[in-house]
DNA sequence: TAATCGTCGATTGTCGACAGTTTAATCTTG
DNA sequence: CAAGATTAAACTGTCGACAATCGACGATTA
């Protein structure tokens, strides 16, 4: 009577999904400052340099374009997003409302599981801060708020967390230096993490509104500052 | 022989723009229930009525998808998103997210111009309620809450209603009825205009809230007795 | 009889090609 | 020499084709 193989528990194989390939390697590239703001993507070029026919870049950059990486210029292809300051606010303005969100609802499912996990993400950010590596301390600085994202339960939310990280990451990388001490950062969570498991709505709102805001408020001010070379291209 | 037309401002017709085509007519085809959730869309199918090739089909699809009509498995093609209840319920608590956020900025950029226009909506929604044509008053039941989202004047806010809203009107395509007078509904929309000019942060929130959570309380009641014809096929 | 195996049609993932358009490069001409 | 016209190259949008894969159905076997 049983009517499926008995399941051992094998991992399944990463099927080649080539789209999702590229579309990982691009959005690397982009973050990475490979593909500067408002550096046209040709697809015969990527798609010659990774062995591939134009088909699947073209659904890949689709999908960066739906993300937000990328826009689509009918007929002349597709660019890599130029980030004004107003649009590094609204990725702000939109992530404190998400974010505020997700603190609350997490706060209703913490369990000592999930209060361990942060607990941790936090110990690896005190660790990181002592190494000078900015793109690793700003990688283990999102790891805590999307861990919050997977912890309110929603996979909108968490999608939608994802979306603006990697908007922001774009930023970020152009920036180069972080905005305070790593270790002030780590120590800032561990607030965070605090009022969370109080579970008091106001106030974890009120902490992650101001602690979001405080990065808003620094990185505002260095994007401000960049260099024209990431504001030069053709609208 | 061109020396750059004039850029008078006029609404660039759709360059042929095939994708974007069948993206709408996929979306439509959605919402108006003749691809029902769990049905198998086979781009071959779709191409051939269309009139085109799987190409553009393909990329409307992954676009479908990014927005959350649609699930790709892999290997097997794409099928029409099956919304849970659960589903219903993470896209009405994100809708609330967002929507009291859009409010509180709105009524910061509320002008006499923007005044009007929700006045007006609420006029054509009294007209509407008038007639029989449930899809109408829904459609101009959104229309409202757009509105809102463009005066907060981000375009990641709007878009993100945007998808939220057509994950909606999938499932309300299904349930076939109001779950309310739409008198009452249009008058409900007068009380909030109200609290968005008074401007207090606190009470806009507070009745948006209240407003989206009494649709999502209807709604999600309605759902969870849907015939089970729409939750039936592979998952 | 019921479960498993093998085969066949249908469908996806990917590719190379072609036409039309945009971009650049070159050539005119005042 | 500069500005516009002209030509050439490069690129996008779309198509049809082909191999790989999946699901269904019937054959096989204990």
């Amino acid at each position: 009577m049983r009517l499926m193989s008995p399941p051992v528990g094998l991992t399944a194989l990463a099927d080649t999904d080539l789209v999702g390939q590229v579309a990982r390697i691009l959005t690397q590239a982009i973050i990475k400052g490979q593909l500067l703001p408002g550096a046209k993507v040709v697809e015969a070029g990527i798609a010659r340099e990774l062995g591939v026919s134009r088909a699947p870049v073209r659904e890949a950059a689709r999908l960066l374009e739906q993300q937000g990486l990328l826009v689509s210029h009918p007929r002349r292809g597709f660019f890599v997003r130029k980030l004004e300051a107003t649009d590094i606010d609204e990725v702000y303005d939109l992530r404190i409302c998400v974010e505020c969100h997700a603190g609350v609802l997490a706060s209703k499912n913490m369990t000592p599981a999930n209060r361990d996990m942060l607990r941790r993400q936090i110990d690896v950010m005190h660790e990181t801060a002592a190494i000078d590596d900015h793109a690793r301390q700003i990688e283990e600085d999102y790891k805590f708020h999307r861990m919050i994202c997977e912890i309110a339960g929603s996979k909108r939310l968490l999608r939608l967390f994802d979306d603006l990280a990697s908007e922001l990451r774009m930023t970020i990388g152009l920036i180069g230096r972080l905005y305070d001490d790593p270790h002030r950062i780590a120590q800032t969570h561990e607030a965070l993490l605090e009022v969370l498991e109080q579970g008091h709505a106001d106030i974890i709102t009120a902490r992650i509104d101001y602690h979001i805001g405080a990065a808003w408020r620094e990185v505002g001010k260095l994007v401000r500052e960049l260099p024209s070379s990431t504001n030069g291209a053709a609208t």
